[in-house]
DNA sequence: GCTACATCCTGTAGCGACTACAGGATCAAG
DNA sequence: CTTGATCCTGTAGTCGCTACAGGATGTAGC
């Protein structure tokens, strides 16, 4: 451990800030190259330094990628957050219209789910040429 | 010289085989490219000519794709209902891999689901301070 | 035949969201 | 002073397409 401890995470190593997010090392420098997060001040020799802000903004970016937000919704939610605060609202219609897709990307799994399911239950494990697998998914069955 | 026809669905050109199956006509060519489907006798000025095999195997892999399968489980698919076919088991085996996935991903989208709809409902419609949607998505909560 | 337009060809580059190197430079500990 | 961990930049690969550019060919009407 250094001087400046974990607890007020400032000058964070982009080692340490990856594994307190738990977002890869590479995928740092990649949102630095697009723009999702600012670009750190560096040390004399190179080495980017982040602080606690960073380390809120990542976790932020992490967290709501795992909730299936693509990086420009994010964008759009930080600047929503940011020093201008906006509209609940138009964050509002962000998580609503995401919701929707949910919404539909879950209907068609569960479809999915039955038909797979009742597919593979009728499976005898013997030979190919009338395995259901493989028949349910035949040309003959329209879209 | 295009005396030899056996049925309706020979010599087929792309756009046609596209028109039929759904498939982009670009997606086809890229599927010839990653060797999905055999590369396909040409006219005499190179232009490519499908029968109804094709258009069999093509439709295949729309369906299987719309299912979620990715073109490597689909491979496989079709050589083990190809020519020397294999024991259903195996078939079974991918398509309960699949399934698991998709399980998993059904119960994240629940949760999901129930989360944001939560969230959202408890929205203002005012200035985003404490925008519950930003609230949920933040460092403060835990995983 | 000529023209217009549809269809086809190859090849390359782009998308989103990473991930994986190569080939160095620098740092912290023993 | 040496070792090994960590960091740097830059480029290219992943998956499953999609979108051109810039031609060549096919078909129909006049």
């Amino acid at each position: 451990m250094r001087a400046v401890t974990a607890s007020r995470a400032e000058h964070l190593p982009i080692g340490e800030l990856s594994r307190l997010t738990g977002v890869n090392i590479e995928t740092i420098r990649y949102y630095e190259r697009i723009r999702m997060l600012p670009a750190p001040p560096r040390t004399a020799s190179g080495r980017r330094v982040y602080g606690s802000t960073d380390l809120r903004i990542l976790a932020f970016i992490r967290r709501s990628r795992e909730l299936g937000f693509s990086l420009d919704e994010i964008r759009t939610l930080i600047r929503l957050g940011g020093p201008e605060k906006a509209s609940c609202r138009e964050v509002r219609a962000i998580a609503t219209h995401h919701l929707e897709g949910i919404r539909a990307k879950l209907a068609d799994l569960r479809k999915l789910e039955r038909l797979l399911t009742k597919t593979v239950a009728r499976c005898s494990g013997k030979t190919a040429p009338d395995c259901p697998v493989l028949d349910i998914l035949d040309v003959r069955r329209p879209k």
